[in-house]
DNA sequence: CAGCGTGTTGAGGA
DNA sequence: TTCCTCAACACGCT
């Protein structure tokens, strides 16, 4: 599910169903979900306080609640949140919020990869969040030039590193490349400011364009129950091997690049 | 039945 | 030490 636009827009369902919701139990059916802490002190510290805001850095998401702590969740590839019961498979609910108003709050992962962590404190400068890199609006060109100045490996794989740049997956990644003209290999030291430039922008307005298409076509209830709705429509890659490039009408390339699926129209970007 | 995957980490090699 | 690659995580879908 999730590159940045879809955790912002996760976020913003989240302030509208728990928001201010006090906390009155929660249930661990799977311990190994929460990473920093043992799951029965996790419980402890988190059971009867009140949820005060939720929001994201990165793609990670940060429930505010009481007393200077911070719940950390990642989604990673399948978690997701739901607030009803419907159309669930309860065997995958790991984590369960049960609300002092009786509502209750799933977190649901088929694969099991999401995570939890509790934080105590001034969270932005421990691990995991102290780690992370900037979000494309607010990266200075030069210091990316810099960053990059010494790395040969790909410049996608330079793009997906989220100490780095936060919110870039690969979906965005293979988009942003093919807007740019950038083949996906290119050694990241041998991108110049110019093209950092150009990607910085379009990787921003790619992501809030992203966000409002997803506000814009889903309710609350699909965003927190379904990835429905925020990708297709608007790709021009990703996913259309063999398809012709909307630009020249060659044929749509796939290859790996770091391991990860990479889609590149081989005429368009050199 | 085999291959693939929207993310990240850690082990191990160079 | 730093840089880089790749397997692993676990399951559903094609």
């Amino acid at each position: 599910m999730p590159e940045l636009p879809e955790v912002r827009t996760v976020c913003r369902y989240l302030n509208k169903a728990v928001k201010n919701k006090k906390i009155k139990n929660i249930y661990i059916n799977l311990p190994k979900i929460i990473k920093n802490i043992d799951h029965n002190k996790f419980k402890e510290i988190v059971k009867g306080k009140k949820i005060l805001k939720i929001f994201n850095v990165g793609k990670w998401i940060v429930f505010d609640i009481d007393n200077d702590y911070k719940i950390l969740v990642h989604l990673r590839l399948e978690g997701k949140f739901r607030n009803i019961l419907k159309g669930q498979n309860p065997k995958h609910d790991h984590i369960i919020f049960n609300f002092e108003d009786k509502t209750n709050l799933y977190f649901n992962d088929s694969r099991q990869f999401g995570t939890f962590h509790l934080l105590k404190g001034d969270y932005l400068n421990q691990k995991p969040l102290s780690l992370l890199g900037k979000e494309a609006q607010n990266t200075d060109v030069n210091w990316l030039h810099q960053k990059l100045s010494k790395k040969r490996i790909p410049i996608k794989t330079s793009l997906l590193d989220q100490k780095i740049l936060v919110g870039l997956g690969n979906i965005y990644v293979n988009e942003v490349l093919w807007i740019e003209k950038i083949e996906p290999e290119t050694p990241s030291n041998q991108i110049t400011i110019k093209q950092l430039k150009k990607i910085l922008k379009t990787s921003y307005e790619i992501m809030e364009k992203s966000y409002k298409l997803g506000g814009s076509t889903i309710d609350s209830y699909v965003a927190l129950n379904s990835k429905e709705g925020l990708f297709q429509n608007f790709l021009n890659v990703h996913t259309k091997k063999d398809l012709p490039c909307s630009r020249c009408k060659e044929k749509i390339l796939k290859k790996w690049v770091g391991g990860r699926g990479t889609y590149y129209c081989f005429k368009c970007q050199k």
